[in-house]
DNA sequence: GTTAACTGCTTAAACAGTTTACCAGATCAT
DNA sequence: ATGATCTGGTAAACTGTTTAAGCAGTTAAC
């Protein structure tokens, strides 16, 4: 930079001002000395920009601890359109990962207490991680994405979990099904209550009481899923319907269906919950609700940017879900009466 | 800083030699600042080091600008290991999409140029993306990711797809096959490559000559597979069975196999590459080869650090593949003869 | 007629560290 | 006693930006 100011006969200052279109500058200088910055193809380093103004311009995204977390497609949507805003935006972003260790060293504050950061999208976090409390304490922005905690003041964004489940009820019900069983996963995630309280309240409504020994946990997975598949046809052989809460335990279940013998949709019906891209190739193809994932990243990504720069108030949205009707359901059989 | 210099009486430099453990400090200083540093609760800034240090800790990771790429588990999980082993070696990691405007605008070699990173991973890069010479030119560390340029001096790791496919081979010609077809992906990228080569030569050891009738184009998508597999069908309906170049391909396949009536594997045996997780949990369970890609992200990971601190000299290893046998390859059929 | 707000630019301080050259005192060999 | 070496520390220069304050002259507002 120094070098430019001198070969344009300026200060450095003028340079500094010129890169950030400073309107103080005259026409003539900004020519001068942009074609000053072309010739030695000049710069500005990012560390000392950042160093001086405070802001770093880069996110951090914290990811739950699991194996696969990065090759999840849940998790790959989310991030993609987190990444996509974020780079329109001008921000650059970071993996992260809560380990136990990363937390007990409070790494996720340090991450802001050393400047890496301007910012934090939390995915995957639920009732147990206490953790996300830090953030909204010490005034650090951070964003939800896909969850959200009715009791903290948190800013989120979340797709409409209860609008889909209605939907999937809605669809389940009309196709004749009441042996409806419910694969969640952590009750502690209050997406997944939000699932579990449609599910309750419309097989209530339609008369097919059911209590907990029609839902299994699934932990997401897609061994859980096959497990959980395992649990309720023991407990309920009669089962004409499952309702993953995601697609993975939906596809875990399936699995478990044709190895046990059983015909998808012909005896049982299964019904997932993302929409992530290959359940449209699996065998049968799944019926599902589509989660705008994408959106949902993008949109916590202006908000987080906006919360960054002071603007935004507190930040709580929720967007459409639908579902797509595959080839994992069909009416109820006669004999599954 | 100087609070904590002023508040143990000794200089900014000591402190900041405390902090990197200089061994000029003595212990009884080393005790005396740290104790000061614990109690206000001091955290150097980054951004200052990095400014001061000329090294950012940081690394990159540029995938392709695909629609589903972070939500690719092929990605995710060389992702995976990247980003474990460059915690460990504390350093983080930042995400990059290789748009056609973020090349046109130098943007990858900007991420250098402006102190952004240190070193950056190429993924899913193949011999169209001519800006991969521009880091060699420029003297940026960089690593290509399960990738290879034989021509070009650039750094890798990558599995050992040649390996994989005479696995594939080998089991698919022992079941009695004779009319095997390939699914191809962008045959621009060395390890496809090696994969027809595999492929073309074992056929021919075989007895089996194959022309390029018997290969199609798979995109490398679940679309593309189902497109190749009725492309194969309609030019040899006698195929017994497919090997695909991914999973995704040999899941787009198989589906589409199964639209057209045809048994899996009894009609038609399908064998996959790289064992993404899902495969085990799809209908048949896929067979393919496992490719250690978690491995080779935190090896090329290990190796880049290496190369960012000058000491690695040409960076080029091959990390074992073996093959999966599950339920979608069967014993050739009477009539498939 | 005074005050205030422009004009386009410069100077210097601030951002928060690391590193190098140097220094005073202690230790050691001659 | 003298010079050489070691020890533990300091001051100052350095990294490369942004930004507040200021310069002297002009113009608009009250």
């Amino acid at each position: 930079m120094r070098e430019v100011a001198q070969q344009a006969s300026v200060s450095v200052a003028t340079v500094s001002m010129v890169l950030n279109d400073n309107p103080r500058i005259s026409k003539a200088t900004q020519i001068k000395v942009r074609r000053i910055i072309d010739k030695l193809g000049y710069r500005p380093n990012r560390l000392a920009q950042s160093l001086s103004s405070q802001y770093t311009r880069v996110l951090a995204v914290l990811l739950p601890p699991l194996r696969h977390a990065f090759s999840d497609p849940y998790f790959g949507e989310l991030l993609s359109g987190i990444c996509d805003r974020a780079d329109r935006l001008g921000h650059k972003v970071m993996l992260e990962s809560a380990k136990p260790d990363f937390l007990r060293e409070r790494k996720h504050m340090e991450l802001f207490e050393r400047r890496f950061v301007d910012g934090m999208f939390c995915l995957g976090v639920n009732d147990r991680h206490h953790f996300i409390k830090d953030f909204a304490a010490a005034g650090f922005p951070m964003v939800c994405v896909n969850n959200y905690f009715p009791d903290l003041k948190l800013d989120y964004v979340v797709a409409d979990y209860r609008s889909g489940a209605e939907q999937v009820m809605n669809v389940l019900l009309q196709l004749g099904h009441k042996k409806i069983a419910l694969i969640a996963g952590a009750s502690e995630t209050q997406t997944i209550r939000d699932i579990m309280g449609v599910y309750s309240a419309r097989m209530g409504d339609a008369g097919f009481e059911t209590d907990e020994s029609w839902i299994a946990d699934g932990r997401f997975t897609e061994e859980g899923g096959a497990a959980a598949a395992d649990e309720i046809l023991e407990r309920h052989p009669e089962t004409t319907a499952i309702f993953a809460c995601n697609d993975k335990m939906a596809l875990g279940a399936m699995h478990r269906l044709v190895e046990l013998g059983k015909n998808v949709p012909g005896d049982v019906s299964v019904v997932g919950f993302d929409d992530i891209q290959q359940m449209a190739f699996v065998n049968p193809s799944l019926t599902t609700v589509h989660l705008p994932l994408y959106e949902v990243g993008a949109r916590a990504c202006e908000l987080l940017v906006q919360r960054v720069r002071g603007k935004a108030q507190k930040v709580a949205e929720r967007m459409p879900a639908h579902l797509v009707l595959r080839d994992s359901t069909s009416i109820v059989s006669g004999r599954g009466q």
